[in-house]
DNA sequence: TTCCAGGGGTAGA
DNA sequence: TCTACCCATGGA
């Protein structure tokens, strides 16, 4: 076993960034409590590398251990980086949170960092697995594809299908086997586009992309609305498109506006102070504070 | 049986 | 911009 230190900034913690959202608990990702370690295992072509993180001794670090030869560390330890949004800064959110108080705790932890998957293909699979079904569901589909589909590491272990082992799957089966519904559609032609290059998520990675731009190209695939190109536009570092679904309704039913339902218009408008960090502030306000002062 | 869940697509007003 | 309707899945 390998292991070596990520180096991160002076505010960070580690366990914040693996519950900054649900993607923890979807495969390849395996969160382990006792331990605290994330695990996961991907797919590098000639082989399929398990590897995990882990917060260091002192707890203001990151630890990476593998078992992959020296060849895959340095692409690990920028996979490590990205993943942790470690190079990513946050000052300028940090400083709008003295905007307010409902946001100081999130200033003074240091917040903002959400965990991402490796690819954008993976961000976009999950959050197409997580529209208009509830979350055990989508942590069933996910299990499903990465379980059935997932090329596997000498260990056993699955990792996330590439677009071409999916597009090699006839849209019957993936719905059959995954139990993902009218998904596999949108599924099976994303991972064609992909293949036939008409397609270029990771791309959507690069700086040249104007986050209005980026926010179109993901809205014109099938099966990605509003709610879920905001999601996917937030693992890219673009904060500032709402992703408006059920429980940021009730959410802002049971704060904002008194127990009153909103439109989305008014509900993003309510946001509007917190540009261009909107979505941070929903994730990282302190919800249960303003809820019991509506009590 | 019916409703609902971390919505999307389409049509129509 | 908003509403109505349908879409599939499985648990309550």
């Amino acid at each position: 076993m390998y292991e070596f230190d990520l180096s991160c900034p002076k505010a960070f913690n580690f366990i914040d960034v693996v519950y900054s959202h649900g993607w923890y608990q979807l495969p390849p990702f395996e969160w382990e409590t006792d331990s605290e370690s994330l695990t996961r295992s991907d797919d590098y072509g000639e082989q399929v590398i398990d590897w995990e993180m882990r917060a260091t001794g002192d707890g203001k670090g990151v630890q990476l251990r593998t078992n992959a030869e020296f060849k895959f560390h340095e692409p690990l330890r920028r996979l490590g980086r990205q993943m942790l949004a470690l190079d990513d800064e946050f000052d300028a959110f940090h400083q709008m949170c003295d905007l307010d108080p409902g946001l100081h705790a999130a200033k003074s932890r240091g917040k903002g960092r959400i965990l991402r998957c490796p690819t954008v293909w993976e961000e976009v699979v999950k959050t197409l697995f997580s529209v208009n079904t509830t979350w055990n569901q989508t942590r069933s589909m996910t299990r499903n594809l990465v379980g059935k589909y997932g090329r596997r590491s000498p260990d056993g272990r699955a990792s996330f299908p590439t677009p071409a082992i999916i597009a090699q799957i006839p849209e019957y089966e993936l719905q059959q086997q995954c139990r993902i519904g009218y998904r596999a559609a949108p599924l099976a032609l994303l991972a064609r586009q992909i293949c036939d290059g008409v397609m270029d998520l990771e791309a959507l990675r690069s700086n040249r992309w104007d986050p209005d731009q980026a926010e179109a190209y993901l809205r014109s695939i099938r099966g990605i609305g509003p709610y879920a190109a905001a999601n996917v536009m937030m693992l890219l570092g673009h904060y500032d498109h709402l992703p408006i679904d059920s429980w940021f309704r009730k959410t802002m039913r049971e704060t904002w506006f008194y127990g009153q339902e909103a439109t989305e218009t008014e509900m993003a408008a309510s946001f509007d102070r917190f540009r261009p960090f909107r979505t941070l502030v929903y994730l990282f306000y302190d919800w249960d504070s303003a809820r019991s002062e509506n009590r």
